[in-house]
DNA sequence: CAGCCTTATTCAAACGTTTGCATAAAAAAG
DNA sequence: CTTTTTTATGCAAACGTTTGAATAAGGCTG
């Protein structure tokens, strides 16, 4: 802590007057002599003094400012939501306290405790992969403690939320993978505790169903990992087995596609010419690899914003209270690039 | 703020005694009796009593809580180094509040202003593009507040910092260039107020220099940008305007590289074969594009680590004072890969 | 000039902790 | 049984701020 920083202690002093005089001069609270007021701010000016934000939290039982509990920084989709979460933080006068819990729940659940000791006013929450168990979460909406779940939310009860249609981003990489040509499409699927995984998978399907292909349950790949090194081995692995061949692959997020690209390209398979593929997330490299990936963007920073602007109103509202469920969806864009265009 | 939050007060009214005899049970003082001890800290857990860090943030004059400051989350870099602060900063039990710049001067004021407001302990700080005057760093450490700079060092006394080893990262990587064959070698520059982007362009100089090309200056092309349409198109204007072209292009960040890539590719050029090119950074995309590209891979986390702990020192030392620039610079790696091979 | 309203200010409590000092009760010593 | 020591607890102030209620002037009214 600084330790010079003047107080409406040290302005009341030097003047002569109460603390409760300071504090109402410097806002123009009724009451207050304007010559009085003239001292004080010109005083206050003069220490550069600035109201201890810590004070003020404590006697006002409100922190302005709010908790993030997001898995990594370094995943470029949640830095994304991260500039849009600080962005309107910022612009309301709240802080942004952050943690990532590395996709562990150990961390998630002392995240949780560190961030209520230090008296968050909310809680902006995209889960780890390793929770399958909300009652760190379903404990504090029961104390009407407003949270707000991005990207990644709960199947419980009444929770508020902010997510991208995940479903229909899915569908529509997988039809266009069809429109092309592709006939036998593959799915590098997301770890499965994740309702977004489910929706992709649902997408995927529905798209195959609607267009008359077969679902084949072998061509359904997990990566629960979500690493370059993983989907290559996978992709490797099935085209090692002989049998039938996928001609395209939708996956789950970008990194897999990615990585099936390099192992198609080492096995000696031409994209887009002999195989599709086609991500998920739009990360920066995906115009910058070759062939440029096609991919459907989610609005990162959208969703930051938007989760933000919900978590404000829900703590200015006092009569808050978990009633239904609400879910704001963004929507997704299909990018095409060259990589799923024959 | 969670409204049914357990105090202290609430547990000494429970069990009819003083908050002292509380407070002091809880944390085991002598000169209590087990039995209180035992009630207390029952009750305690009970009730899922929780300090409240604001209330002793105010008690203590000291918030376990640091501040970042940081151009853009959105860097790869960045977020590594992001990553860092935060595993040393949780591992001590500091909360991290985090501001970006957007390379804003404005935005970096005011984050400083209400971090220091909110009482923050110290200060970590990679400063923003417009900033060329310091003076709002100094006037923190006159009142010997403890601030570690990293990656971007300000060029004022006496700052405690941790940075890269730029130079010899950038001379690595032209020297590679060079015993690769290619001999005339462009240099496409980082903003010219950021002393990384000098020591950048230090090493690529001293390297052509020693051994014994000749720097041209119409082939230092500063992007002070760093987009990758920046890269783009300064390296197609390069190549409209006749004369010598250079075969390899050394840039001050892997976003440049892969725009100068674009360009060449767009051109008709052949990387590796007749333009070698090398990034700065290590960005993800970097093993993933085609060719792979070459860079210069810095230690972002490891960075975040150090700065942090170098912090949490000056924290935890009363009489520090600034007495003598304190730099630690961390080494880089160069990761050759095809794009720099011939 | 007594009574009453304004106006400007102060008091004191509160937010949740910690901590030096005082105090009460019990145990030990004389 | 006094006196001293020990043991266990409580009091009160402090961190910096806000805010309802109290107070002290002065000015106006009749």
């Amino acid at each position: 802590m600084k330790l010079g920083q003047a107080t409406i202690k040290d302005i009341a002093r030097e003047l002569n007057v109460s603390s409760s005089t300071v504090s109402r001069a410097l806002k123009d609270y009724p009451g207050i002599s304007d010559e009085t007021k003239r001292k004080v701010k010109e005083l206050a000016e003069k220490l550069n003094y600035r109201p201890n934000a810590v004070a003020l939290s404590l006697r006002k039982s409100k922190s302005f400012t709010i908790g993030v509990i997001i898995p990594e920084v370094v995943h470029f989709f949640f830095s994304t939501v991260i500039s849009g979460i600080e962005e309107v933080a910022y612009a309301n006068g709240y802080n942004v306290i952050l943690c990532q819990t590395n996709e562990k729940l150990q961390r998630e659940l002392s995240s949780i405790d560190t961030m209520l000791a230090n008296q968050i006013d909310g809680l902006l929450v995209s889960y780890s992969k390793e929770t399958e168990e909300f009652s760190h979460f379903s404990k504090l909406m029961a104390q009407n403690f407003p949270i707000v779940f991005f990207d990644r939310v709960p199947e419980i009860e009444n929770t508020v939320n902010v997510t991208v249609n995940d479903y229909q981003g899915a569908y529509d990489a997988t039809k266009h993978l069809i429109s092309q040509g592709y006939t036998s499409i593959a799915h590098l699927a997301g770890p499965k505790n994740l309702t977004i995984s489910k929706k992709r998978m649902d997408g995927y399907q529905a798209a195959l169903r609607d267009h008359g292909l077969e679902i084949n349950p072998d061509w359904i790949l997990p990566c629960p990992m979500g690493t370059q090194e993983e989907s290559m081995k996978i992709t490797e692995q099935l085209f090692e087995e002989g049998g039938d061949f996928p001609n395209g692959f939708f996956a789950s997020n970008d990194i897999a596609a990615a990585g099936a690209m390099m192992a198609l390209k080492k096995l000696g398979y031409k994209v887009p010419k002999q195989v599709g593929v086609v991500g998920f997330s739009n990360w920066q490299f995906c115009s910058m690899i070759d062939p440029p990936l096609s991919t459907v963007a989610q609005p990162g920073f959208k969703m930051g914003e938007k989760a933000t602007q919900l978590l404000l109103e829900m703590i200015d509202n006092k009569d808050r209270s978990y009633d239904a469920t609400k879910t704001l969806v963004l929507e997704t864009e299909l990018l095409i690039r060259k990589s799923s265009v024959k």
